[in-house]
DNA sequence: ACATACGGGACGGCCCGTTAGT
DNA sequence: ACTAACGGGCCGTCCCGTATGT
């Protein structure tokens, strides 16, 4: 018998057990949806038993709802929201983000499998009142994350100022979920930067016309 | 006009039998998409039962490959496809086409229950190979329709001869199915009639700078 | 329009559509039993339709009646039965059709599947009245034929007189069929021709005690 | 004795609720054969539903591959093996065994249903090759019950030296499974009966020559 | 906090047989 | 004599959730 170590994940840790069954029914759910998902296959990947699931989360749609709000709701803020915070220059930063996510591997959004968001938009929204909603607060949050850096971007002067931030917004993260979605659908990686290349034109598009004088060119780190 | 009406629905009429399983399949796929989709469901709204079902389809997935390849490709292609052929300006059509179907009645894509195409491919496409192929002809089909007119227009002089048609009609079609998946989730028609409008703005950016002249603004129908 | 060679297996031939049928359903049943064997299997191999089949058949029982009667009664006449009618040595032609069937190919017992009647007889003796009268009657025509043909031993001199006709031929058969059944099981060949070689002992302790004369080794062709 | 009654069928009795499933399933199949054995039926005869069956059992042939092994082996073990195990005298136990069992209640054979060993062996051995090898460890382990006993019968001069104890074996499972069959098909216990008294009289002959002086007949409980 | 046993329902597959038609 | 469309039912699988126990 150990006197101490008990800072391991002992047989008891409810936080731990939360968290992986989090992780684990995400990884469930991106493969196979949410109806697809089987809850006894989340189960047997954690090691758990429908006890600890049952007494953690009531149902199966609990499960997805924490991890719609938790899970995926936290990757796109980390992933597409945070990084816009911070700059003055939300086209420049949104094209760093499209190139390094559709050729890198930190992606939320991989080539084969899509964009979990909106894989459960097109699966559930309209099937449970329930589901559309939290759905909705994620993509809410990044359509305004975005909104809110076209903003700042135009009062720092490297955003048209006749661009509507809200519709525009909207109009990008719709870009990105449909390239996802051709992604998935075509595989076909070269296909797929070069029409990210277009969204990427767009987007400069947006830029204010070169005044006579310098153009203010934000730094990209 | 015959005497005899053969064409109502006889005791036996093998086409009419499997017109109305496909019809009723696309319709009961399109609301709980493919895994959701019961066949028992069809079957009792077509007043068909299991037998004629095995006898037209050899399983729920032949069936659903019906479905693809003839109800919603054949959608597809007489709403957005076959419009653009006679046009010698893809982006006035497109225009019209998009305005026609995102306020009117007729799209494939309506607002609660976004496109049949996109749900399909969100949910099939990385699960069965065989599903995948289907949709994929589908995509493609619709993506060469958008280039080929998109070529087409830079013949007439319609659309910038530096436009890469290949990769724009795969960001236009991204774009459209990323638009109708935003209308599934948020349900907001204004907002996305607003993100509707970017993307029409972004299509009048591929027109040709106006010479000196004027532009030969062409017809709209 | 020929005006002859009508005697080729035209596209009505009644006789030929029955045998077909009758050729294949023992096939299906005999790899897969009654149960197991499925009518849509045999149509598909005879190119045959249920149309057919349920005209010169009324059910799927009646085709396997006819298939115990017809095919299953014929090739056992035809192996077991005839060869011992012509002989005054019951014995040894036993022993010689033994030899000849479980080393040949011209068996009815292959070592895989079994006797077809013994495996009819295990499956539907006691499920179905009918199915055991008619594996009944082909069991006794066994029997009897090789009764009698011990009967005509005893008269001939080549079995012993103690030894009861009916009750050793019904032994005779049920450890032919026993053999089978093990063959079948075990697919060990050596193991069943060691415990054949048993049976032909058993049958020899069945001639009477050479006297001390010569024996009358009869002739086997 | 325990003051609680702990061995009653409690709310949760997992062990005899395998049992129940075990017993019925048994039954059932000895009836109907696997494949049409209904787990339907089986599980209304329990009382109990799909879910417990699923949880003890993997699928219909898991339930079936325990019934082989653990009821029908079992009782193979029981009725044919052990009683050998004890006696020095295998001719005389095999003897009393089939006299018993033949005639009375308490054999697995009865002459209705045949053996149930015999029945799936015959269903399943060239179906499925998970089941042959469930179905030739029983088969194996009866033989070599017999084989090792006519062993210790040669060791102990009841069984004589020229008999050769593997093939001997095989032969006489395979007639003791042979007039199950005809058992089973003719119903007719008499004639069973005079074909059994031939497998005793093989039996007998298979003792030693009566020396000059008494032959030592060995006891039988 | 977590495990095991079990309930109960629904689904897709498949099959046999009949009927309308040729 | 034979085809093809269709009826209708049953079966095994699987799944989510609960109840009981520790």
């Amino acid at each position: 018998m150990l006197t101490t170590a008990d800072h391991l994940p002992r047989t008891k840790d409810p936080e731990a057990t939360r968290a992986r069954l989090l992780e684990c029914a995400f990884e469930e759910i991106y493969r196979h949806g949410y109806g697809g998902a089987s809850v006894d296959r989340i189960l047997s990947q954690t090691g758990l038993t429908k006890g600890a699931l049952y007494h953690h989360f009531g149902s199966k749609a609990d499960l997805a709802y924490a991890v719609i709000e938790e899970v995926i709701g936290g990757k796109l803020d980390q992933l597409w929201v945070a990084p816009l915070r911070e700059s003055d220059d939300p086209l420049g930063a949104l094209t760093d983000l499209l190139g390094g996510y559709m050729t890198g591997e930190a992606s939320m959004i991989d080539l084969e499998r899509g964009c979990p968001l909106n894989n459960l938009t097109q699966e559930l929204a309209n099937a449970d009142e329930e589901f559309r909603t939290r759905l909705l607060h994620v993509h809410e949050a990044w359509r305004n994350g975005i909104a809110t850096a076209l903003e700042r971007g135009q009062a720092a002067g490297t955003v048209r100022d006749d661009v509507e931030p809200s519709a525009t917004a909207t109009f990008i993260v719709s870009a990105i979920e449909g390239l996802a979605g051709t992604a998935k659908s075509t595989r076909d990686l070269p296909l797929v930067l070069a029409a990210g290349g277009v969204l990427v034109q767009f987007l400069e598009s947006l830029r204010p016309a070169p005044t006579t004088r310098r153009r203010p060119r934000p730094k990209r780190h």
